[in-house]
DNA sequence: CGGGAAGTTGAGCCGCGTCAACCATAGTGG
DNA sequence: CCACTATGGTTGACGCGGCTCAACTTCCCG
């Protein structure tokens, strides 16, 4: 795959990686640092459509479709391995386990959004707050960046709520409730998970297993 | 495309094309009737995540990820074209394009399945109702189903409802509201829509255009 | 020490959910 | 041919979860 590599890119916290409407010719790995995809809505309201950790990729919309749907921005620092979009094409056809791959992963996307949709459209405000920060936990978690039931949080308690279509007061309120409760405690920027069973039963999150995904 | 297609099947009105959780060695495209994608919740709810109209596919993730991460059902007649998963491998290795086609295809679902999470997150009652009948009508119209402003509209209620995270009674209600301010009238299975422009407005979605999709 | 960004907390209101009838249509069996 | 039933749509009453407004508190960073 180091074929395929033209270089690597480093993000300052807060910049805009990839702007909605953009057709860029690169294409982005996260190895480093975490970042937020987001589509922002005439009015300005914003509705956050992912989180991205370190190994997932970025810009797959534009490479295949010639435009960015949503604007990705760095929360943390970020490093990133960076592609050109002329060679997915080079991919496509000398390799294809790895577009299979790039393929599984797009299918992947697709899997986390729907998701979120149903979490957003059929939980109450308690269940979404407990549903992500589990979700979280259990994708940090298997990154290898869980140490001692803490994994680290640089978002917004903003950027929560816009993932989850609550108001900025009423997460804080839940995060409040999910705190003296003893589930969970969300502190700067880590994220103490003190009762992981309770906490995913909350989120309705019980059967969902860490995706295992093709190296790319 | 011809050489893969290993059959047609035929859905009755009602019956579950492929189950949540499923890894069917079939793969389908849509060509007459239309379906729903839906997931179920451990209570009963039911999150809709998409409507399946001729010339969609089906079954990609189950094809790529090995099991189905959403259920399929017909609502109408359908029929089908059928594929069988092995073939997929070909595909890869000697059809670029046709696979390149395919990965646009994941990320098409992608960038639907965002928008709808942006409406069920961001809007109210009136924008999220106002914003499928338009979506609805536009890919309708797209597909040449357009006759005098009115296109067929096969579902339920209660299926719009859970697609927008909506009761099924403040669906109701919310229809009523456009039907006597005169956007839109759905009476029966069909969709007549009196005001497109304003219809548009009301669900913040000025600037969707249709998507072009490459052959498959 | 001043200013801006994020978090916290209370008050008050309303959009939407739930409950509960009731109506319309279509298919079924006696 | 007509009760009987099932499915879907319609409408009103009422309560609550979550939104908005608004103040106040940290905590940085210059």
């Amino acid at each position: 795959m180091s074929r395929f590599k033209t270089g690597e890119f480093v993000a300052q916290p807060g910049s805009e990686i990839l702007a909605e409407g953009a057709s860029s010719t690169q294409l982005y790995t996260a190895l480093e640092g975490m970042g937020l995809r987001y589509k922002t809505l005439e009015d300005g309201r914003r509705q956050v459509v992912g989180f991205i950790l370190p190994g997932d990729f970025i810009g797959l919309q534009s490479g295949v479709m010639g435009e960015m749907k949503h604007s990705v921005e760095a929360t943390t620092r970020m490093t990133m391995c960076v592609f050109n979009r002329s060679e997915l094409w080079d991919l496509f056809k000398n390799h294809p386990r790895r577009s299979f791959g790039l393929t599984h992963l797009a299918a992947s996307e697709e899997f986390l959004l729907g998701e979120m949709l149903s979490a957003v459209g059929q939980m109450d405000g308690i269940a979404k707050i407990a549903w992500v920060l589990n979700r979280f936990y259990k994708r940090l978690t298997a990154l290898g960046l869980n140490e001692n039931d803490q994994v680290p949080m640089p978002y917004r308690q903003q950027d929560i709520a816009d993932a989850m279509g609550l108001s900025l007061v009423h997460t804080n309120k839940t995060l409040a409730k999910l705190r003296v409760e003893g589930f969970a405690t969300w502190s700067g920027d880590t994220l103490t998970v003190h009762r992981p069973e309770e906490l995913a039963e909350l989120g309705y999150a019980k059967g969902v297993k860490p995706l295992k995904r093709p190296l790319i």
